[in-house]
DNA sequence: AATTGTGAACCTCTTCACAGCT
DNA sequence: AGCTGTGAAGAGGTTCACAATT
């Protein structure tokens, strides 16, 4: 789950889209990716439904904002939804990630192959501490956070993620932010106060272990 | 965002709370522990509601599904507020975890000192791999995931955190269901069938850096 | 006959607004 | 006077049900 204080506002499609319509339509899109393998051609949106545990009704008006993809009485051909769902998501085109905060949680990310598989390359990496600075990861030189600004504008970032320690995170996004940065995916457990024109979404593993504690508590 | 498909069902408060406030909860008890440490002694919904981007009725509503925690003209006690959110969201005890598939997500899961500092404590290994079968890490053997049953019912696990390949994954989560786990952590990128006891928490980066990517091709 | 696309009904969650305490 | 607790209103999201199409 994830909180973002941005206000809703019209966009290429209309009014906004609901967080939970683009969560299903990046689920639909791998049960696609995973259909297109094993050369189905078709699907119904029964079956894409199933295999995502929603109804089919849901399946049909999540696609009915963007558009009308399917052929009544046929269902949808597998490849051209595929792309269609791609090209919404923006799967169409790489992205740039920014690194802010080379720790623990910052190795981890850079580590997790399915960024890369999915279009999305760390080509910035910064981080505070003198002795990380100058250092190369994976042939990219870790660049000094004060130069956050210069840095960020030079390297054509298109989304930061924040892996810093919890004090410094407000900070680090009011710099983003001024850098012109308008997607953050944040790893600090805090609310970033950000303006309308960003987006945040909040990675937080401890809120969701938490649930599951909440849920075994009640029983 | 979090998938989970288990029925609304009865529970110690009634009827079913909604995920969106189980997560404010440990949003709220986050604060809660940040205004304990630098000594605040009473915060007011108002507070809490600015420090987490949503309303004082939300948190007041979020707070009244399990009591009355506050006093009317003063505010609420931070000490006591944290002690029975703490309760509330069953971090007032110990969890066992058992992970399961040491790859590089679960290294990665291992080496998360958020988890122990929240009470959540791994205490089995799971793996197929016999390359890693006997190894030790952190002082634990990792087991052969072949006699999941058995480890499981043996090892008082609470939480099940899935961490291997996507192709294995509903497998394991029967195998899982099985031996009476309750509560799941799942970190494959699949939705997963449980029947209605079982809680199903999805952690999913990809998804997660996908609605950025969608918002940014809005633009 | 099968399946989509969608307005309307329904349900859930959030916000309002104010009575009730301190 | 200040702030909580909560029923009622409002907004938003999901499901129903059926006309439209292949």
């Amino acid at each position: 789950m994830s909180i973002n204080n941005h206000e809703r506002s019209s966009s290429r499609y209309g009014s906004k889209i609901a967080d939970a319509t683009v969560g299903r339509l990046s689920r639909y899109y791998r049960t696609l990716k995973h259909l297109e393998r094993q050369e189905t051609e078709t699907v119904s949106s029964e079956e894409l439904a199933r295999r995502n545990n929603v109804t089919s009704a849901q399946v049909r008006k999540d696609f009915s904002f963007f558009g009308a993809f399917g052929r009544r009485g046929l269902g949808y051909n597998v490849k051209a939804l595929k792309q269609q769902l791609g090209k919404i998501l923006g799967l169409d085109q790489e992205w740039h990630l920014a690194l802010v905060g080379v720790g623990n949680i910052g190795h981890a990310l850079l580590n997790f192959s399915q960024f890369q598989e999915h279009n999305f390359h760390f080509t910035l990496l910064l981080d505070s501490d003198p002795s990380k600075i100058g250092s190369k990861i994976d042939g990219m030189e870790v660049k000094n956070l004060d130069n956050l600004d210069a840095e960020v504008k030079n390297g054509h970032v298109d989304i930061a993620v924040i892996a810093v320690p919890v004090e410094a995170a407000q900070k680090v996004t009011d710099a983003l932010v001024g850098a012109g940065v308008k997607a953050i995916f944040n790893f600090a457990p805090i609310s970033l106060f950000v303006p309308p024109d960003v987006t945040v979404r909040n990675e937080n593993m401890v809120i969701e272990i938490e649930h599951l504690s909440f849920v075994l508590a009640q029983q």
